[in-house]
RNA sequence: GGGCCUAUAGCUCAGCUGGUUCAGAGCACCUCGCUUACACCGAGGGGGUCGGAGGUUCGAAUCCUUCUGGGCCCACCA
């Protein structure tokens, strides 16, 4: 056996071994069920750390559950991600010299689904790499026809129940994806910008002016008025007159609003209803008009009168010599203020009037909100409540825009009817066209009206519409809920708390919205989940979130080639309290992407399996003879034996209560302790023989057993050494392997055991620290005595304890005795006191003062 | 503007219900040791006023108040 443990061999051979025994499948039977739906990755996505931090903590739960004898079910599947996804193939339509616009919505899905089906879910089989033990054969897809069926008819549901309308309202529009984007998918962040102040000349008098500040130039295109705050006096005799924006000479009306901020910038406002949200209100209230000026991809348009083609920034860098020409700017200054980005493009969001579909949020909220005040769902760490109760708070939720202007998503299920010369369309939503045609034809009392006569919306869901749904429609809940029935609730939802709104509050709302009438009478309750285990960010050394388009992540290939799996999920997650953001300190070379250092996290897993693997070694090189090879030993060993399996039912309760509390890094903390100290570095130092020596069946074979607990024990976290190791300690029956045999519960029986093991341990480091301090070789035998006293005398006489002290600690003789002998250093070891027998020259002062100091 | 979290060893963090597992772990550092499973190791060691200041208490890293750093979420301030 080589001395060091090769991590990739034995888990290459491991993760096929698992797949064709069946262990990862779940079908239902009379087990408790355990569920896990895998939080979708991106179609498009390939493995990141958070995904493996992620996928680790559910790998752990599950198999713990499977070793508990749990119905273990979990659900892996992968997300369509509508614009990420949309973007990326009219990218590569682009590199083909294919437009989309030039080709039909039917052939660009068809290129669509062709690229996803050769390059997308590539992160599932690397999620196998990392040993996630899920039942592939029930791998979903959001887009596949059985879930699109189930967000179509959470549609229609909705809409039947009045919950959906759809309005003209100010949206947040990406000029990139040239789709609008609900709130949650736009991010602020402070930016640095310029702040302009421009001159807008009285009408009637050229010779007045009014001042206001803005960081859009170029939208006084689309001015409507010049708002003032109706108490300012400085602006008072201008309210009611015309001035005229600057360039082109538009006359708009000085107008009065107390949404004016009298102390912000010059007091006096440029109002622009079509591209601000707050000038949109303002423009609704005094009637003004909302003059566009940009196209859908961010262009003035024929509106704007000046700058006609050019892009929003470029207008803005335009316009401004131009300002300046006519006197009209009056100064600029630096500005720092917040802007909004997609999410999914970076680009900067433009406020903008569409007619969207929007899903009423207020009785959702409600039920989301409730359903984790009273502990129906509970958060992982708690503060996390927090977070959700102020978003979900029914006084500022807004309702949900679910239109997206994209064509990689589900159709909304709307047919339109609009004859020539009607102001508004009819609308008819219903699961399918000639739903639709029938719904149309008896509102319209038109019996032979044809489906050409209606047209379908153009737009598709929103990729969360769908999402939200996936913990019922993974098991095809809308259709059949058999399935749905044992599965539902799922156990424990494992996610980062960055899509705590995106996608946990809304799954909760679809649970308690469809829940009751898919499932009557569940006794489980319509919760989606139970727990929800929130991690936290895997951030870099500047301690910015690990993203690809910063390409701070490592690459998590390379660092499971290096490590190992086990190395990797050790190193995610001992670090890794649940909702704390881990600092992931793997550096890396940004440019080549490759790892430069070693990780410390996963290089300490790495040793871990190391450590294990040579004690396997150790056990394995024993002789083994039916008796004790000597009466100290048969002492030791029954000793040491009586201590281990005291320790082990307290490890084991400490394991199923740290656990059972999500306290899964603390979890795995105690386990390497308590292999590498007390079961490496102190019992198998007990009960190893001296060189040469054999081992007595009855020690070797209890040895056998605790190993293989602990590695039960260590399994759900570190599945593939342990099945190794498991396997390599003794030959085992067709069916056994250890990731699906349950642990045998040790009981403790004598609780004093561990206590005054503890005792002689610190009575061996004393000795041994005395050594190191006096410089005495290990293999020179020392004579020691402890002074008598009832404590020390029922310890040191109990069986096993002396000649365990002495091997230990390497003495030829230990004794008790009355008084001080002499030529002797005094010990403290806990509360028991030693002589140690020392030839050398000692000062005696020196030695005595600093006993009496400690 | 509203709200949340956090500050403990050089670094990353545990420390749960105030008190015998209370000042801890890993890494880093220092000393000694290639010893017979493992130098990817072993035996030891140094290192912290628990962010500051008040308070509650017999007792505070832990509870309260406040201040100061750091992070985050929400909200329409040009």
């Amino acid at each position: 056996m080589d001395t060091h443990y090769r991590p990739l061999d034995i888990e290459n051979k491991w993760y096929p071994y698992w797949m064709n025994k069946g262990y990862f499948r779940s079908v239902p039977d009379d087990r408790e069920p355990f569920t896990i739906v895998m939080p979708p990755p991106n179609v498009t996505g390939v493995l990141h750390m958070g995904h493996m931090l992620n996928n680790t903590v559910q790998d752990i739960l599950i198999r713990k559950a499977r070793l508990d004898g749990k119905n273990a079910c979990w659900v892996p599947g992968t997300d369509h991600a509508s614009i990420a996804t949309e973007a990326k193939v009219v990218q590569l339509l682009r590199e083909k010299g294919i437009k989309k616009r030039d080709i039909s919505r039917e052939e660009f899905l068809k290129y669509a689904f062709e690229w996803k089906d050769k390059y997308g879910g590539i992160i599932l089989d690397q999620l196998k790499r990392l040993g996630a033990s899920a039942d592939w054969e029930r791998t979903r897809f959001t887009m596949e026809d059985s879930l699109s069926e189930a967000v179509i008819a959470a549609f229609v549901d909705l809409f039947e129940k009045g919950k959906l309308y759809r309005a003209l309202r100010m949206t947040n529009w990406d000029p990139q994806a040239l789709t609008v984007l609900s709130n949650e998918e736009v991010i602020y962040s402070e930016e640095k910008d310029t702040l302009y102040y421009l001159k807008y000349p009285v009408a009637d008098d050229v010779s007045q002016s009014i001042s206001i500040a803005t960081v859009r130039p170029e939208t006084i295109l689309g001015d409507a008025a010049i708002a003032v705050h109706p108490e300012d006096e400085r602006y008072a005799h201008l309210i009611g007159k015309t001035v005229l924006v600057p360039l082109i000479n538009r006359p708009i009306p000085v107008i009065a609003d107390t949404y004016v901020d009298r102390e912000f910038g010059t007091g006096a406002l440029k109002i622009t209803p079509a591209h601000d949200p707050n000038d949109y209100e303002i423009g609704q209230r005094h009637q003004l008009e909302t003059i566009d000026i940009l196209t859908p991809d961010g262009r003035l348009n024929e509106t704007a009168q000046l700058l006609v083609g050019e892009d929003r920034f470029n207008a803005r860098k335009l316009i401004l010599p131009m300002l300046e020409a006519g006197g009209y700017l009056v100064k600029t200054e630096e500005y720092l203020h917040k802007v909004g980005r997609s999410e999914r493009t970076n680009a900067i969001v433009e406020p903008r009037l569409t007619l969207q579909w929007f899903l009423r949020m207020k009785d959702f909220a409600q039920k989301a909100l409730d359903a984790v005040r009273q502990d129906e769902i509970k958060f992982h760490p708690p503060q996390f409540v927090n977070m959700y109760q102020n978003w979900l708070d029914t006084d500022h939720v807004r309702d949900w825009c679910i239109s997206r202007q994209l064509w990689w998503g589900q159709r909304i299920p709307a047919w339109y009817y609009q004859p020539n010369g009607t102001d508004n369309p009819l609308i008819f939503v219903a699961k399918t066209a000639t739903e639709a045609l029938e719904k149309a034809r008896i509102q319209t009392g038109i019996p032979n009206l044809q489906i050409e006569d209606l047209y379908q919306d153009e737009d598709v869901v929103d990729t969360w519409f769908s999402s939200w749904l996936w913990p019922i429609s993974v098991f095809d809940g809308f259709k059949n809920q058999e399935e749905l029935a044992y599965y539902y609730p799922t156990q424990v939802l494992v996610t980062g708390w960055d899509i705590i709104f995106f996608w946990v509050a809304r799954m909760a709302m679809a649970g308690y919205e469809w829940g009751p009438a898919l499932l009557p009478g569940h006794k489980k309750g319509y919760m989606p989940f139970k727990d929800v285990y929130f991690t936290g960010m895997v951030r870099d050394k500047m301690r910015r979130k690990m993203s690809k388009s910063l390409g701070n992540s490592p690459d998590t290939l390379a660092l499971l080639d290096k490590y190992g799996a086990d190395g990797v999920r050790f190193g995610m997650l001992s670090s890794a309290a649940a909702g704390n953001d881990i600092v992931f300190d793997a550096p890396f070379d940004v440019k080549t992407n490759k790892i430069l250092d070693e990780s410390q996290l996963c290089d300490q897993g790495l040793r871990f399996c190391n450590k294990m693997w040579n004690a396997l070694r150790l056990v394995k090189q024993w002789e083994i003879v039916p008796n004790p090879d000597t009466a100290d030993a048969a002492e030791i060993n029954q000793l040491a034996i009586q201590w281990m399996e005291e320790r082990l039912a307290q490890l084991q309760e400490d394991q199923e209560s740290s656990i059972s509390q999500f306290r899964l890094s603390e979890a795995l903390t105690d386990l390497y302790r308590f292999i590498w100290d007390d079961f490496c570095s102190w019992y198998l130092e007990l009960v190893k023989p001296v060189y040469g020596r054999p081992i007595d069946r009855p020690t070797y074979d209890r040895t056998v057993d605790f190993f293989s607990d602990l590695m039960s024990m260590l399994h759900p976290f570190m599945p593939f050494v342990t099945e190794e190791i498991w396997h390599l300690l003794r030959s085992r029956p067709e069916r056994e392997d250890c990731m699906v045999t349950p642990l045998i519960k040790h009981k403790k029986v004598n609780p004093v055991l561990s206590e005054d093991m503890a005792i002689l341990n610190k009575i061996v480091a004393a000795i041994r620290e005395l050594r190191a301090e006096k410089q005495i070789a290990l293999k020179e035998s020392l004579n020691v005595w402890w002074a008598s006293s009832t404590k020390a005398d029922s310890l040191l006489t109990q069986t096993g304890a002396l000649p365990l002290v002495m091997k230990m600690a390497n003495l030829a003789a230990l004794k008790p005795t009355e008084e001080e002998p002499a030529g002797c250093i005094t010990l403290m070891a806990d509360t028991e006191k030693l002589f140690v027998a020392f030839e050398a020259e000692i000062n005696i002062e020196e030695e005595r003062e600093k006993v009496l100091k400690e």
